[in-house]
DNA sequence: CGATGCAGGATTGTATACATGCCTGTCCTA
DNA sequence: TAGGACAGGCATGTATACAATCCTGCATCG
């Protein structure tokens, strides 16, 4: 199989590195809406799940909590994160600062291989659609966004939208409207195109009307998130 | 004395959320040159330091890690960052995507209030200057592009934002060339004026012209990294 | 019957102990 | 004398033990 790590390296740009570390396993999890936000994450419970002892649970725990998508409460322990309506608004314009630009620049590097591996991307998101998977699908299109700033060559950015990224997984999974159809795989060509075509401009606006787009299909009005339970709902803050 | 938090809350942004934490200590150690790039931190000297056992020591460590202030090398023990030359054009990249846009929303936001306390950190700024503390001046000269981010009500934005004048602290400690003058007070005081104008374009302006003045005072070509003794830096405090 | 206080259990916070791997200095050899 | 192998010390990696805090259920009281 092999297929020459870039996506799967990518999977880990943030979250320690390795899909077979705590903080990367659960990441995936979480990025594939296998556990919903605000859930409870017990250390002993994922220690013995993952087979290890509560210190490097605490210490993937730790480290999610800074890439926002744990949220350490002291003396209550770790749970899923549930960003707000106004953080959900910050991600995305945090996002539309960076991403458009970077699509440009990856317009302009972008070779042959790379506009490649971004197919082969779209189609494993296809297939996985297909295979009735959306989780999948879901991470494989935040990984599209990650691949983008890794074409442009800059690790820096590529950490910030690969937190981005994830976070706005946590926000679909709180803010989606189902009424909107998935339009997603189409942007993610058109941009493609853009860039196979080295077309920056038209790259730069693609991601910011796609980004625009993503916004639009979240209903951001009711300031109530879906709590675990009652009493998540009400001492929260 | 007071002071009404705001500029002391912001130091904390990251690295902890205080500064009587292990991580604020450190960070703001490094914030302001007192612990050079490349310098060991070897746990049980700092377990030692702020009286506390390796286990608060390691998760400061994790997260000052996190924040790229910190590189730690399995089996190796944890140090303060040297970032590249192409790390350094990277962060301010990032800056030049982030930072602008972000000048141009504090504008339409500042407050009288807002110009005030930008005001009295610009003051302040020259009064650790002509006090001789230019670690001080740097670090509070940091802290204004954050106070931007405050204004422009943006906290996502603003844990990027923190995070890169961070690095670059750690850049400037590496790659500044003594040879420029200190022009950074006069760039604050402009882009002040504009803000307190409520003239968002020159704002944005101002910044991006400011953050490629900081880079030009750069020296990127060669990579040069010193190191120093420890305990000395940080028993003050 | 509902509210309040208390106690027991459970979970997290911190420290310490043990295991593992690296670094250095010495000794041996060519 | 230079080079390399080895052993010991030392720092880090991980697990466990103890302390502090919180949650839950029950008993008691109004």
């Amino acid at each position: 199989m092999e297929m020459r790590g870039s996506m799967t390296e990518d999977a880990a740009a943030l979250s320690g590195g390795g899909n077979d570390t705590v903080a990367g396993r659960l990441a995936l999890a979480i990025h594939e809406h296998r556990i919903q936000p605000g859930t409870k994450l017990a250390e002993d419970e994922l220690g013995e799940i993952f087979g290890v002892s509560r210190t490097l649970v605490r210490a993937a725990l730790q480290q999610l909590s800074h890439e926002r998508l744990v949220t350490l409460r002291r003396n209550r322990g770790a749970f899923v994160a549930q960003p707000s309506v106004r953080e959900a608004r910050e991600v995305f314009e945090a996002r539309n600062l960076l991403e458009p630009r970077t699509a440009r620049s990856a317009a302009a590097r972008a070779t042959a291989a790379d506009i490649a591996r971004l197919q082969r991307h779209i189609d494993e998101e296809h297939a996985a659609l297909d295979a009735g998977d959306p989780g999948r699908a879901l991470r494989l299109s935040g990984q599209f966004h990650i691949e983008v700033a890794v074409i442009a060559d800059q690790d820096t950015i590529r950490d910030f939208v690969a937190q981005l990224v994830a976070r706005s997984s946590l926000i679909i999974a709180l803010y989606w409207q189902r009424r909107t159809a998935l339009c997603e795989s189409h942007a993610h060509h058109a941009l493609l195109r853009a860039l196979a075509d080295g077309d920056g401009a038209r790259a730069e606006e693609m991601m910011k009307g796609h980004l625009l787009d993503l916004v639009s299909s979240l209903d951001l009005r009711n300031p109530a998130p879906p709590a675990r339970s009652l009493r998540e709902a009400l001492d929260r803050i």
